[in-house]
DNA sequence: TCTATATTTGCAACTTAGTTGCATTAACTA
DNA sequence: TAGTTAATGCAACTAAGTTGCAAATATAGA
């Protein structure tokens, strides 16, 4: 599993991350090089560059799917149990680095939480 | 917004509801109740269920939407921000009445917070 | 550097969840 | 019970994502 060669489409998509630690949506990404690439093919990077742990990938909110940069994730472990939040206003998303510690529930294995918080962003807010 | 007027489909839809706290997916709930209401029938008749606080509404883990009864909601405002619970051997969804608090974020006004949990249930844990 | 091989890509067609417009039907009100 | 207005069914559509297959391309080895 995970990337094995270096071509264009890679390295296209990594540069689309490379700036900042915003996420981008799947639809997003089709639309800033779905000129140059074919959207199977970007569907399918996409899914390489997670399976490898480049990227980690979460549900928006209307189950529009987001990608952004992993950080010290493997193509063993995947460790983003980090909130998203997504602007209401602007439409923005992105990574936060806080703790939610998840209570105990008892007679359940917790195996994935995906945490999405809605509301206005730095920039929309003030 | 909101119902007005007491239908077969809400009665029918009210009816699959009644009798657990289970969620129940709207691909689920036209499997079971297509074949007596339009499916177009169905996805409205939740959105009015959901705006008179009677259904809340959140995305599984392939996008898909899921239904489950309110607790103390009303037509104007929606206090479900319990998290939700996925099985991924079964693939049974409920809401947990565990309360998970949400870590201040600087400059940022929190509006929602869908919480989705993955894992193994109580059935498929033992 | 050239070649063989396996991975990656593009294309077209498909799937699936959910939406829309409009004419018809069925609740509710007086 | 009649009139009105909301609710429904239908068919066609949208949009995200997937699949199969033949052609292209990256990489390892000679």
């Amino acid at each position: 599993m995970g990337i094995i060669r270096k071509t264009q489409s890679v390295a296209a998509l990594l540069k689309e991350f490379e700036n900042s630690s915003e996420a981008i949506s799947a639809v997003e990404l089709i639309q800033r090089l779905g000129v140059r690439f074919n959207k199977t093919t970007i569907y399918r990077v996409l899914t390489r560059l997670e399976d490898d742990g480049v990227l980690h990938s979460f549900l928006g909110v209307n189950g529009v799917k987001w990608y952004a940069k992993c950080n010290g994730c493997s193509s063993t472990e995947h460790k983003d149990l980090h909130p998203h939040f997504q602007c209401t206003d602007c439409g923005k998303v992105d990574c936060l680095s806080v703790d939610v510690l998840m209570p105990k529930i008892p007679n359940r294995e917790v195996m994935i939480s995906q945490i999405l918080i809605q509301g206005k962003c730095e920039t929309c807010f003030a």
